[in-house]
DNA sequence: ACGCTTCCGGATCGGTGTTCTAGTGACTAG
DNA sequence: CTAGTCACTAGAACACCGATCCGGAAGCGT
């Protein structure tokens, strides 16, 4: 993880791995089936610094956005979690904070079909959040900003309201769009919540 | 985009796509600079796919319905897209989508910063929901969801909600789910229209 | 006929994941 | 003390990959 840290996901190869560990390559091969899994285990690996967060006294609302804001935050110091979240997450950590996921909604209250669709809402949501904020081309590449940035006001009568609005005039404020959105989610599941309505919050 | 679609992202090979066209592998290099050029090429083409949807006049929530529906169809009918969802989306065919996306909530009323929040919200839950649904074991490694549901079993002390209710117990409902998040994050953007309220849905 | 641009592709380089197979050293049974 | 087992190491090699070098066609305006 800390050579997956430094240098990506791509720059990650057998031979530097076990450079890094100081033995030989094909040692790997004893320890590991082959190079998936060295990425599976890193990407189970990271979700163990999710810390499971204490149930407060807050609500379930608390509970669930400390979870998906320390998942987000997990996804963004790791970088390189973004090329590897193609493949199926069912490693043991992963599915803790799932467990601790539906637990919390169950408690408040949700059932089916709704609980399926909170539970993949607010993952997706997370998941895609932080695959896009981690993609987007970081200061490393201001060129390629920029050249986007050119791109669309050239062509500004094509793209009048992204030229004017678009997401690539504002740079941060990654914190405050997600929050909106989550609390969005959050409404809606509150929302079904057979006899709550929205009186708990308001 | 033939050879993706038949044997996915990790297949696909300067080599072999040159043979699939007929042509030397190294001639591939006169009309593209890079192997990642290929692949960024072929993520914005499948945009193209996404029909941008014609101003209906059953409102701006019926038009995002249809290009996220659209936008999601694509992402899962071409599987290895999902793959390759972690470079920046930054095509013309991608752009274009996205004007519309900030065109229809513009003149909806939706001001910033919940212009924003609502388009990266819609795209990120777009975008996590077909990875994850791409990315979810198919049919063909049925025994990797086996196995993963003899280990929730096994392990049922550990993960309870996950076990009695968790999502390898569903196999489809795919699109209810989605349905039902989008209506979500819909009914947020929506709630924070001025003066519009919910009246204009109920 | 000439030169120029556009396009092709064989040979090749450095690097990759993975396997084969020979080997090491610690520990243990007799 | 010896022989043997077992967890572990690693050099050599294989098939393949992305990318470059460089020599060569083909079309074309003059």
């Amino acid at each position: 993880m800390a050579l997956l840290d430094a240098e990506g996901a791509d720059r990650l190869t057998m031979r530097r791995l076990a450079e890094r560990l100081g033995t030989g390559s094909t040692t790997l091969y004893w320890h590991v089936k082959t190079k998936d899994d060295v990425l599976d285990l890193a990407l189970d690996a990271i979700f163990a610094e999710v810390g499971i967060p204490p149930k407060s006294d807050e609500g379930w609302r608390a509970d669930v956005t400390a979870l998906i804001n320390g998942w987000r935050a997990v996804l963004l110091r790791h970088s390189w979690s973004a090329a590897l979240l193609s493949r199926p997450m069912l490693g043991p950590n992963v599915l803790a904070r799932t467990e601790f996921l539906y637990a919390t909604l169950l408690e408040a209250g949700v059932v089916e079909p709704r609980l399926t669709a909170a539970a993949y809402g607010l993952s997706n949501y997370v998941i895609g959040s932080g695959l896009m904020q981690a993609t987007w081309p970081a200061d490393a590449e201001r060129d390629v900003r920029s050249a986007a940035r050119e791109y669309l006001d050239a062509n500004r009568e094509r793209y009048p309201a992204l030229a004017a609005h678009g997401p690539l005039v504002v740079e941060g404020d990654w914190d405050a769009g997600f929050a909106l959105g989550l609390t969005w989610l959050l409404d809606g599941i509150e929302a079904g919540i057979a006899g709550a309505g929205g009186a708990a919050r308001a």
